[in-house]
DNA sequence: ATGTCTTTGTGAACGCGTGCACAAAGATGG
DNA sequence: CCATCTTTGTGCACGCGTTCACAAAGACAT
């Protein structure tokens, strides 16, 4: 069975720089604001600073586009808007089905950034029958014995996979089998996919345990000049468990040595 | 002003790479879910494909924390779940405010993964004075007026931000001066903080619109193998060219761009 | 105790992404 | 038409992250 390669394997796709992909929505959005002002123009350092980056990488991420610009003067902004769109596959229309009505596919349904960038949500899906016909965000729920039919019908080849963790690879299996080539992911899983077929995750509760995580350092560089010994986090959780059978500490060591590896005393 | 400094300047955070802290929740999953069928040990080997990564990256990541294996044998699980929980900070209780009750809002005050990784929803903060008082999860939502209140008593450091985009700027200011040091925004903008404060910023559309990338290009090769670097695809769309005195015919729509940059074909 | 076998931990090479700094290009004014 | 000024496009260097490959370390059998 095929492996699930959810990472890219440095796949420079069409010569674009992933990183550079990764940040054209971001430009477009930048861009699409400064048209509704019907700003004609706009220089680099401008619409880098309006979409939070470096005036050079947004320069280097357009050379990658073509060039675009005019020396001078700046980029044409409703130009942009276009070229960016196209690049990225917005100037035709991505029916998208999402699979599980939960509170957060809910929130999808309704979520208007969805509709405003190419996406018109062709369906809505969940294996709860008392959810089927229900109408959420103004569409009926669909129930999920028809996933395979609603996929081809409208060649979806865009998943989008809301439901509990438990049953996320078997419903991404399905859409897979049906004919879905891209799979946003939001349960807490990791898919397993055959080769060809995209997974993006989005994970809420790892973006806010990477905050947690520098909160902690910054707690811990404010107060670690003193606070002597009271410094240990006074675990919520269980003792810290013996690693197996170690019974005299074997001096774990730290990567640096400063490091309290093992818990304070 | 002090410039919206999102990304991260290479901040080796406590010498632990930024790319590793953002692994660790990943491998903390995969151990979790060990923990619970009971297995005591688990090599790099295993572990690394349950998260979904390379071996070898895992135990350099492993390697940042200290020695916690055991040649020959592998991982202790309990033991690793402790350590990485304690270098992710979740060892202690971080009270979190939500602003902004909409759908989404709703979503993640209910979300499970949070209170399982030592996140504690402190508040529901919204605007609307309709809202409050009014249960969402089982907890009551606050009126904003209270937004500074609730964060001092309860001594929130980590804020999200699920409000129009329209105002997540200003309820970010006023996050940051109530004392908030960390922020998830869900918002579609580039928020501007003070040094000091951690933004991590989740946008659902910008993740389908990679999707769409990678699908109009696997989409492209099938097709057509040549397709040059000659950029007009001859789309029957109003306005590819004319880089200058592009007047008129762009009839900008309302608000938030809810219409196309581009109409569909 | 000694040898073998498994798995970790890490040195080193490589590739990608980022940012600097500047020459080329074009606009603009005289 | 020429000079000057602005801004793009990019060559280059550097640092981070990834991956390979292997020696060191410990478990286990004899």
């Amino acid at each position: 069975m095929a492996t699930g390669r959810t990472h890219r394997p440095a796949t420079r796709s069409r010569g674009i720089p992933e990183a550079t992909v990764a940040r054209l929505p971001l430009y477009l959005r930048a861009l699409t604001a400064l048209s509704e002002r019907s700003v004609p123009t706009v220089s680099s350092e401008e619409l880098a600073t309006a979409a939070g980056v470096n005036s050079a990488k947004l320069r280097k991420d357009f050379s990658y586009l073509g060039s675009y610009g005019t020396r001078g003067v700046g980029y044409d902004v409703e130009y942009l808007v276009y070229q960016i769109s196209r690049e990225l596959g917005l100037t035709q229309d991505w029916p998208v089905v999402i699979v599980g009505i939960g509170n957060l596919g809910a929130a999808l349904a309704g979520y208007g950034g969805f509709a405003s960038r190419g996406f018109r949500v062709a369906a809505l899906i969940d294996a709860d029958p008392a959810m089927t016909g229900r109408p959420v965000a103004g569409i009926p729920v669909q129930h999920s014995d028809d996933l395979e039919k609603i996929i081809s019908e409208d060649g979806v080849s865009i998943g989008v996979i809301a439901t509990p963790a438990g049953v996320a690879q078997q419903v991404c299996d399905r859409l897979v089998a049906a004919g879905v080539t891209s799979i946003l992911n939001f349960a807490p899983t990791v898919l397993s996919v055959p080769d060809g077929v995209d997974v993006r995750k989005v994970d809420l509760s790892i973006e806010l345990q990477i905050l947690a995580f520098h909160e902690q350092r910054k707690a811990g560089e404010e107060s670690s000049a003193e606070e002597g010994p009271d410094t240990d986090a006074e675990p919520a959780v269980a003792a810290p468990p013996a690693p197996r059978g170690a019974t005299g500490d074997t001096g774990r060591k730290g990567p640096d040595g400063d490091v309290p590896a093992v818990m304070p005393a």
